[in-house]
DNA sequence: CATAAGCATGGTT
DNA sequence: GAACCATGCTTAT
């Protein structure tokens, strides 16, 4: 069978390997058993890496196969062509192009796995990528315009991309490093994108070897799947090194033999388009790691070659097509990213993610790296300059001057863009996918809705996906997305993680937002007057009013069983719940003797129409369900009442703050990263660094008057629950007697137990801030005394009787409690019970998103509801002005 | 002085 | 603890 001496370890051999050669030994040729590789003379050595080995040596030997698929004979008898092809469950086998085009791959288990332990990547992919690639390299367009000059060739564009390109799916970019040498740099370059073993060849050997005519759709290794995406290396004296490795190849030394428990599982890059297709929406995540086993990964190979989930490319089906448009042209995701606002600022500069720039993008050695042309969805052709920086010992890549094709897209923070590449013109193609989910009337690649299963990894679709469609299709989904949401958080830190956690906010704050202006919207109504016109904002509906609108009954849209658009609303007096026309206005304490439209129910006393089931079918999918929680607990008119009012008091604030709402993201991070873009939080309306007008304390505003009334109450709530604990408290620990002196001595603000006192409402002086124009002090609310121009964030850093700076966000948080409470109350219940304690203190917001799950930490959480609250409302303010 | 470019820093994973 | 990366900071233009 195989004409390689299987025995011999070789590298003492001064003989070829190839024991039908009587050369000399020259080359090291395909790997061992042993680890060690064969030597070959130059003659051999040239065969193996063209493929041709078997051919040539092999011919009259047994083990000649045809490819189940395409028919192609394959030698599938000796070591050296055991990359070669894919024994198929069924019996048979395909060659390695056939197998990776039919994407199921079967897993070579027969082969002994000691087989591929050493030699996880087969050095004749390698070998043969360099090759293929030297050949492609010079031929001029590759997307990355990075053509070497030593390679002139004038093959037509297609063989430049053949057909069946094949992306690298795992890089070993990590180490890429400036070399002294070019070779040895070139080398090692190529060893880092590899993830076994070193390369072999250098420029010299592929210049050797190189064979101008070779084709992968004739040549026998045509089944090697060694037509690769050239990668290339910049490098203008020298003819450059690039590879790509077969999915097989790259899986074979990534995954394990059968193993689906990989955890970090690779999407689908390097697929072909239609592979990808057909896995879009069920097959990204079913691990590819399960398509191909050709051998064990070593244990470097592992993880640091793969691209985190986050820039897992999740192409729709639509954008896909979008993308290709009506060419024939497949499309291969490469990645996609979500803008930072530095991404999306001014400045112009995309972040690429190392090893998504390292893996689909040129190689670059120099930091000026090199033009790159990116063709975007509507097929206009941008060209940015694809660098890096030096950073630490690493690199930072970047692509340069994308503002303009950003402004094109009117992408902004939060957005993402996606690159693939088109085949086989080798394109790169810069989509996007807008986050607010818009429709997409203008976008190119809206895949808003890709919500089904472009991953089927529940984390992702939660996190990216199904909560974002959910939110963006239905107007009263609250519950659900708040549950999704809460399992994002419980998981963030698992695989949501790769996201950065500002953009993670942000986007869960949109995620608010867009709830709550759909609540907002909710709770508002035209005056009786007037046909409010509708705006779009961010591809949410929002009603505008000429007047001031009513600030109506809240209530929950519905269609009935006659298909007619109803509103389900509750009485303010019995809780029960009345169907009235979808146009009905209703005060804002709407009681069952305002039921005009069907005085058989116009009393308390008449039965309520909807089933406890219809009810609850209609609450748990109502943002407006916080007046379900009427039905179940006691005491919730006096709440909804706060809630309402904080809805008002918040639209205020956005009016208010409406002219200085920061315009974008951009603006955001810096003054304080905790508030989001939009937010219109009194932090993030206050012109930075006490320029302009603040609140003053005897300020009579909308807001102030409203923080303070709020606050007050609060503060009283919170003032009676403390002296008892703190009467307890004192009973236990004697020496807690000097409130006083605590807060004196200790300003720090963290401590819960000591450094506030019932009697005391002390202003303590919350120190130096990082920023002294912002907060410096707060007082308290019996002073009257009250700065609005209180940072919230520090809030939870404050005692419980001196954070009245805190009290925005309480009141803002009292305002979604409702919210959040009822969200509970549909939930477990260990969540119910901590959000029963929410009005208790200090630990509020704690165990608000605590209960919530909002995440693993309190501050995010804490933060979020105010500042989306915020949000909410300023969303609101076109119809509220 | 404004902007761009490059580098450094620090948060996050 | 290292790597990554978002963004701040400094310098150059």
């Amino acid at each position: 069978m195989s004409t390689a001496p299987s025995s011999s370890s070789s590298s003492t051999s001064k003989k070829c390997f190839n024991s039908d050669c009587t050369d000399f030994k020259s080359r090291k040729g395909w790997r061992l058993r042993s680890g060690d590789s064969a030597e070959l003379c130059d003659r051999c050595a040239s065969a193996y890496e063209e493929g041709r080995f078997c051919e040539t040596f092999h011919l009259s030997a047994t083990g000649w196969r045809c490819c189940d698929s395409c028919g192609k004979r394959v030698h599938c008898g000796c070591i050296v062509s055991i990359q070669a092809f894919t024994l198929l469950d069924a019996g048979g086998i395909e060659c390695m192009a056939c197998a990776r085009k039919n994407v199921v791959l079967t897993s070579n288990s027969a082969w002994p796995a000691s087989l591929f332990y050493n030699t996880p990547l087969p050095e004749r992919f390698k070998d043969l990528s360099v090759k293929s690639w030297s050949q492609l390299a010079g031929s001029g367009p590759v997307p990355w315009r990075a053509a070497p000059s030593l390679f002139n060739s004038s093959i037509p564009h297609s063989e430049l991309h053949p057909r069946n390109l094949y992306e690298i799916e795992r890089l070993n970019p990590g180490e890429r490093s400036s070399v002294p040498s070019l070779e040895k740099g070139r080398i090692e370059d190529f060893s880092d994108r590899l993830i076994n073993g070193s390369l072999k060849l250098g420029t010299r050997d592929m210049l050797e070897n190189g064979n101008a005519g070779f084709s992968n759709e004739e040549k026998p290794n045509s089944c090697l799947g060694t037509s690769q995406q050239p990668v290339l290396k910049e490098d203008p004296s020298t003819p450059q090194l690039g590879i790509a490795i077969p999915f097989a190849a790259l899986n074979e030394s990534n995954g394990q033999i059968g193993g689906s428990g990989t955890p970090l599982r690779q999407p689908a890059p390097p697929l072909l388009a239609k592979q990808f297709h057909g896995n879009l929406h069920n097959g990204v995540d079913s691990s590819p790691d399960t398509q191909i086993r050709n051998g064990r990964p070593r244990a470097d190979a592992r993880g640091r070659s793969q691209l985190l989930p986050r820039y897992w490319p999740r192409f729709t089906d639509e954008e896909l097509q979008q993308i290709s448009g009506n060419s024939n042209s497949v499309i291969t995701p490469l990645f996609e990213k979500m803008l930072s606002a530095s991404d999306a600022g001014r400045i112009g500069r995309l972040v690429l993610p190392k090893k998504c720039a390292e893996a689909y993008f040129p190689p670059i050695s120099h930091p000026e790296g090199l033009p790159l042309k990116v063709q975007d969805s509507k097929g206009k052709e941008w060209v940015f300059q694809f660098r890096f920086w030096p950073n630490n010992n690493s690199r930072m890549y970047v692509l340069e001057g994308v503002t303009p094709c950003i402004q094109n897209m009117r992408l902004q923070a939060g957005d993402t863009v996606t690159f693939s590449r088109l085949e086989p013109e080798g394109k790169l193609v810069m989509g996007f996918r807008k986050a607010s989910t818009a429709p997409s009337s203008d976008q190119d690649n809206d895949t808003s809705k890709n919500g089904n299963g472009v991953s089927t990894n529940g984390d992702f679709e939660l996190a990216d996906s199904s909560s974002w469609s959910k939110v963006d299709k239905s107007g009263y989904i609250a519950k659900e997305v708040l549950e999704g949401k809460s399992s994002i958080k419980k998981r963030k830190s698992s695989t949501l993680g790769s996201k950065s956690k500002r953009l993670r906010i942000e986007n869960e704050d949109m995620i608010e937002l867009k709830l709550t202006w759909e609540e907002a919207q909710g709770l508002l109504r035209p005056p009786p007057d007037h046909v409010p016109s509708v705006v779009v904002i961010e591809g949410f509906e929002f009603e505008e009013y000429e007047d001031a609108p009513i600030l109506g009954k809240a209530t929950i849209f519905a269609t009935d069983n006659l298909g007619q658009k109803v509103q389900w609303v509750q009485c303010e007096d019995c809780f029960k719940w009345r169907k009235l026309p979808a146009n009905a206005l209703l005060p804002f304490k709407w009681t069952c003797s305002g039921n005009s439209w069907d005085p058989e129910r116009s009393l308390c006393s008449a039965a309520q129409e909807l089933t406890a089931a219809q009810l609850e079918d209609l609450l748990p999918s109502s943002n407006l369900g916080a007046a379900s929680k009427k039905m179940k607990a006691a005491k919730q008119e006096a709440d909804n009442v706060e809630a309402l009012e904080g809805l008002d008091t918040l639209a205020n604030l956005a009016i208010l703050g409406e002219n200085e709402v920061l315009p974008t993201s951009s603006q955001a991070t810096t003054k304080h990263p905790r508030h989001r873009p939009g937010c219109s939080c009194i932090v993030c309306i206050q012109p930075p660094s006490g320029k302009g007008p603040k609140h003053k304390q005897t300020c009579t505003c909308n807001v102030c008057q409203t923080v303070k009334r709020r606050f007050k109450t609060l503060m009283m709530k919170r003032e009676k629950k403390q002296s008892e604990k703190e009467a307890e408290t004192t009973r236990k620990k004697q020496q807690q007697t000097l409130p006083e002196k605590l807060l004196d001595d200790d300003p720090s603000p963290s401590t819960n137990t000591g450094s506030s006192s019932p009697n005391k409402k002390k202003v303590v002086s919350e120190g130096s801030d990082d920023d002294p124009n912002r907060i410096k002090s707060s007082t308290s609310p019996f002073k009257g005394q009250i700065d609005l121009n209180i940072q919230p964030e520090r809030e939870e850093e404050l005692s419980p009787g001196s954070d009245s700076g805190s009290m925005m966000k309480m009141m803002l948080q009292d305002a979604s409690e409702q919210y959040i409470r009822q969200q509970m109350l549909s939930s477990d219940g260990d969540n119910i019970s901590a959000g029963n304690q929410t009005l208790a203190g200090h630990g509020m917001g704690e165990k608000i998103s605590n209960g919530i799950s909002l995440g693993s930490s309190h501050q995010d959480s804490v933060k979020d509801h105010p500042s989306t609250f915020a949000m909410k409302v300023s969303a609101s303010s076109p119809a509220a002005g």
